[in-house]
RNA sequence: GACUCGGUAGCUCAGCUGGUAGAGCAGCGGACUUUUAAUCCGUAGGUCGUGGGUUCAAGUCCCACCCGGGUCACCA
């Protein structure tokens, strides 16, 4: 061999694993090619069908039109003058079947030259195999990108209608790092990206519908709040001051409200310094929705039929849509009082702090002395009620200790009008009758302030700016939160956060 | 953070009470004109997560650490 066809291990693997004897041959193939006159790197192909496409085009015939169609190589199975290949596109794969005598010498030795993982288009007649299987009878073949490194393809065999996968690309750390490699290999993995992105598409749609309006407020802001939670930090080197990324979107949409908008909702990520674990990210997917002259009631009526569609939708991908739960509205009312009072079996909102720890530690609080009154409520309802909850139910009438941005309830100033919803032990959306009594949101933000200097990192800041604008007089509003990445964890039965995003936070490797 | 399981070839994994590292697939060479987990013949491929220790001898036993999965806790 020449030295340009035997390159050095360290030309063909730089990187740690070292999968250099492969990938030595592919460069190997590669100048074989260009010494040929091939260029291994295409501009363009003008296809005429996807895979999907073709198999519909050619129906319950034997024999059909002539196609062209581009996509990867999945599997190659090589028998002297002919050859099988598997071709993969966005929505499918189809079977290739190349004859020597068909290609001639000069497009036979090219396709001597693929591997699995390349990219390629071809051209030529449907037909069906003896065995029944839709093919294209490859007349022409042009190679699109040659693949250095393969895919961890797995083989395929359909058993009892089943896809049945060997040697599967199952390093699920691995998966997530090269989600490129995982999505390449997987049609599932693409399936629910797809859902993914028609959960999004449905919400927009469905609040479009509504009047709402979209918008974007910042994710660099002088002071966090909206939630509680630990910020990340950076730093504006020109303005020589610290910015936080949000950890929600709420008190700027709210602003919007005064300033007059009715209906608005905004789509972003929010960001969390927290733990990693499978139902968290760092960044997450949050929909804020925020309507004027509403209140909770109305509220849950928009949450229930957004889910409602966001179900409906996602029942009609493929695959992913069999695990879609079917909802029935209304969803079940419970009060967060009642409900935690009758799983403790004692009136816990009567008990002084040493009852409330008592209790807490009975039921597996940890280290409830370090916890303020509200923190060790709203711990005592995760463990008794949330986790409990298994479909869609709405919990109604939070303490107003544990709501520093929501109306008091009426009838009841002790409580607020704000609902969780909660499916499988998880929370889905988070919402309120909006606290729009500046005076009232002045105090509130100051009670948070004492808990924050008492050590409570959690607790908010106080935000002249909004107080400022409600001060301008703010209309009654209904607002709801719904972390995307769960709904659709829950709406497609993923247990991981890592499996519905597409590039989660990692290590570095 | 606790418990637990794991880290061996590019991928998926086996490797017993310690005895010099294995398979299938992928790769490479060859045969084969309707195969489909193609088949057949041949061939190559490893710092057994890292570092210590015990031992004549360690993938295997011991200790520490790193990384990952699961469960629980934390994260309203």
């Amino acid at each position: 061999m020449s030295d340009i066809t035997n390159p050095t291990p360290s030309d063909a693997s730089s990187d740690a694993e070292d999968i250099g004897f492969v990938m030595r041959d592919r460069i190997a193939a590669l100048t074989r090619l260009r010494e040929r006159g091939v260029e291994p790197f295409a501009y363009s192909f003008d296809r005429t069908h996807s895979t999907a496409e073709a198999r519909e085009l050619l129906g319950e015939n034997d024999e059909g039109p002539i196609v062209r169609l581009a996509g990867r190589i999945a599997s190659w199975r090589s028998q002297g003058k002919t050859a099988f290949a598997n071709l993969v596109d966005q929505d499918g794969r189809l079977q290739l079947y190349m004859r020597r005598d068909e290609l001639g010498e000069d497009v036979w030795a090219t396709a001597g030259e693929l591997h699995v993982s390349d990219v390629i288009g071809v051209s030529g007649p449907l037909m069906r195999t003896r065995t029944g299987e839709v093919t294209v009878r490859v007349t022409e073949l042009t190679l699109l990108a040659k693949a250095l490194r393969p895919l961890p393809f797995g083989k395929e065999a359909v058993v009892d209608g089943q896809v049945v996968r060997y040697s599967a690309f199952s390093d699920t750390e691995m998966r997530a790092r090269q989600r490129y490699a995982d999505l390449a290999v997987h049609p599932e993995v693409r399936a629910l990206f797809t859902a993914r992105s028609l959960l999004t598409r449905t919400i927009r749609r469905h609040l479009d519908d509504l009047g709402y309006l979209e918008v974007e407020t910042p994710v660099l802001q002088p002071l966090y709040g909206g939630a509680a939670a630990r910020p990340f930090i950076t730093h504006h080197n020109a303005l020589d001051m610290p910015l936080y990324l949000r950890i929600a979107d709420e008190l700027y949409l709210k602003r919007l409200i005064v300033g007059g908008f009715e209906r608005v909702y905004e789509i972003g990520h929010d960001f969390r310094n927290e733990g990693i674990d499978r139902t968290h990210n760092p960044e997450f997917t949050m929909l804020e929705f925020y309507e004027a002259y509403a209140d909770y009631q109305g509220m849950m009526t928009r949450v229930e039929s957004l889910l409602v569609a966001a179900a409906d939708v996602l029942r009609t991908v493929p695959v992913i849509g069999e695990r879609v739960p079917v909802l029935t509205t209304p969803f079940p009312r419970i009060e967060w009082v009642g409900s935690l009072v009758q799983a403790a079996g004692v009136d816990v909102t009567a008990l002084d702090d040493a009852g409330l720890k008592e209790v807490a530690t009975r039921v597996g609080v940890e280290r409830p002395g370090t916890l303020s009154r509200p923190k060790l409520l709203d711990e005592l309802f995760q463990a008794l009620v949330e986790s409990k909850i298994d479909t869609p139910t709405f919990v109604v009438d939070y303490p107003k200790a544990l709501s520093p941005l929501a109306k008091p309830k009426r009838g009841n100033p002790e409580l607020t009008e704000r609902f969780e919803l909660f499916a499988r032990g998880k929370e889905l959306a988070n919402a309120f009758s909006e606290l729009n009594d500046p005076i009232d949101q002045r105090e509130r933000f100051e009670a948070q302030a004492k808990l924050r200097a008492a050590g409570d990192d959690e607790a908010t800041m106080v935000d002249e700016d909004y107080l400022r604008a409600m001060e301008y007089g703010m209309p009654p509003t209904g607002g709801v939160g719904i972390g995307i990445d769960r709904l659709l964890m829950y709406l497609t039965d993923t247990a991981n956060i890592r499996d519905v995003i597409l590039f989660p936070t990692m290590r570095p490797e």
